[in-house]
RNA sequence: GACGCGUUGGCAGAUUGGUUAUGCAUCGGAUUGCAAAUCCGAACAACUCGGUUCGAUUCCGGGAUGCGUCUCCA
């Protein structure tokens, strides 16, 4: 029985699908205003982890991933960068692509643009003004009107009158009417500002309601999961409950899973901090499944604190899992096949931890026994017992999202580029120590010194004794 | 100020009202031509103060402290 933490209702809920055997799930995606960081990894490898594990359980997935291409920070960016405001939104979602690709993530079902929802986003918003949850204020800008929801609050255990301002242009009481009403659609300011055309003027969408509009359409008024970064907790998702609710009474997500943070320096990693960490940059020193093994050691929900030692051990640690499938791949044996249906203790303690709200760092544990166990039965030369337990192992790792074929072909392409450095390097090592007593031989030191040194930077140390040694 | 989540060995990180997490690192041993890998064993733990209890790291309360959110953020 899978049990789920849900931020609604602040404990952990028995799982239970609206349609049986099929789920539908929204996670919030990236706002493509500059190359992804480690944090979003995180994310959307929590968000992969618990698809890939419903999938498992024999769900039928529909996962929804948007893309906010229209943002102030993108338009910001892109001036700043003399680049068109699409060119750039584009070429960072080509980057996003690859980089995302790189850690093995499930290609979500839709993956819908802002840009190309933007009239269900006037629709809904057209809705909630007609309904009277929304005004067009003394800018001209279109507000939701926050006191109208009574239920606001409700998801973040917020209250409005507990709320404190920010200085914003929107924060302003003088284009609206409550300081906790927020901006539905923005009229252009400037003239080189990106815009759509609205009831309300040219303009473009607030950040909330893309959300909601994109829900409504790809996932209807009630779906079963609903997903993002803790730190959209407050104020998107409530803002999304808001505008969801009063466009349709009966809207509902059955749960809400938040992901914890990647914690870095002692605080949240985000670009405004200025200290964040390129997926790109890490998947130089780090492979696909080494960041996902980081991640899935840490429980999904807790704050994970990032530095490179740390995933430096935790690569150290994977060896160990990923030697033994390997092991397994090299040396499989067809006799055996009839073991498959045969079930281990550990597949057991392996489920159970996955069931209680997805405890990875328990599963991983498990892994590790069972890697134990293959050692022990290979030292006692028990080669049916040595295929079974590698067997569940990588099935078991599978479902997590390890040793997919993308990884490993990957992570042998890695392997079989060392493997022709390191056998260069020692070809060219004896090249250089001939080439050395030949000009010792016939006592050319300048040449011989230099050699000397260019063999140190191979790290080989040159220690001569007589000419005798000299071949 | 409000709301939420934390504090577990040298490090990372689960779990638990009583009995080994696990991994890395350390120490001892086994195995091995050497090494790597592996196995066995050892040592090291619950922020603090109260309460409940036969028994609390676990439950309850106070305190300390860290992180997140409060209308731009995965």
């Amino acid at each position: 029985m899978l049990k789920i933490f849900n931020t609604l209702t602040r404990k952990k809920d028995i799982f239970q699908s609206i349609k049986k055997n099929k789920v539908g799930i929204y996670v919030c995606g990236v706002t493509v205003y500059d190359l992804c960081h480690l944090g979003h990894a995180r994310t959307f490898l929590v968000f992969d982890m618990i698809i890939r594990y419903l999938k498992y359980c024999n769900y039928e997935v529909n996962y929804v991933r948007n893309i906010t291409d229209i943002d102030d920070k993108i338009i910001f960016k892109s001036i700043q960068k003399k680049e068109n405001f699409i060119d750039f939104s584009n070429r960072m979602i080509l980057e996003m692509n690859k980089d995302l690709s790189m850690i093995n993530l499930i290609q979500p079902n839709a993956e819908p643009k802002v840009s190309n929802c933007i009239s269900n986003i006037i629709n809904m918003i057209s809705k909630l003004i007609g309904k009277g949850y929304a005004y067009i204020g003394k800018s001209g800008d279109v507000f939701f009107s926050v006191k109208k929801y009574t239920n606001y609050g409700q998801i973040s255990n917020q209250t409005i009158q507990n709320l404190q301002s920010k200085n914003s242009f929107y924060s302003d009481l003088s284009v609206k009417n409550n300081f906790e009403d927020f901006v539905l659609w923005k009229l252009i300011k400037e003239k080189n500002e990106p815009y759509w055309f609205s009831p309300w003027g040219k303009g473009r969408p607030g950040w909330h309601i893309e959300c909601s509009a994109i829900t409504e359409k790809y996932l209807g008024y009630k779906f079963d999961i609903h997903g993002g970064g803790i730190d959209l907790l407050f104020p998107h998702h409530e803002n999304e409950v808001a505008q969801n609710s009063c466009y349709n009474k009966d809207f509902c997500v059955s749960y809400w899973i938040h992901a914890g943070l990647l914690i870095i320096n002692n605080s949240k990693m985000s670009k405004s901090l200025e200290n964040s960490l390129f997926l790109k940059n890490i998947l130089k020193k780090f492979d696909g499944d080494e960041i996902r093994f980081f991640f899935l050691s840490a429980h999904y929900r807790s704050p994970l604190e990032y530095f490179e030692e740390k995933i430096k051990k935790s690569k150290e640690s994977f060896k160990k899992i990923r030697s033994a499938v390997l092991f397994f791949n090299s040396s499989s044996c067809s006799s055996y096949t009839n073991f498959f249906s045969i079930s281990i203790e550990e597949e057991k303690h392996f489920h159970n931890a996955m069931e209680n709200d997805f405890n990875t760092p328990k599963a991983l544990s498990v892994l590790f026994s069972i890697v134990r166990k293959i050692n022990i039965f290979k030292k006692n030369k028990d080669p049916k017992n040595v295929f079974l337990y590698s067997f569940k192992l990588k099935e078991l790792s599978k479902i997590l999202g390890f040793f997919t074929k993308k990884s490993m072909s990957l992570y042998k392409e890695k392997i079989n580029k060392k493997k022709l450095k390191e056998n260069k390097k020692i070809k060219d090592i004896h090249l250089l120590i001939k080439l050395r007593n030949k000009a010792r031989k016939n006592k050319n030191w300048d040449l011989s010194d230099l050699l000397k040194k260019k063999l140190l930077k191979f790290g080989v140390v040159i220690e001569d004794k007589s000419y005798k040694d000299l071949e």
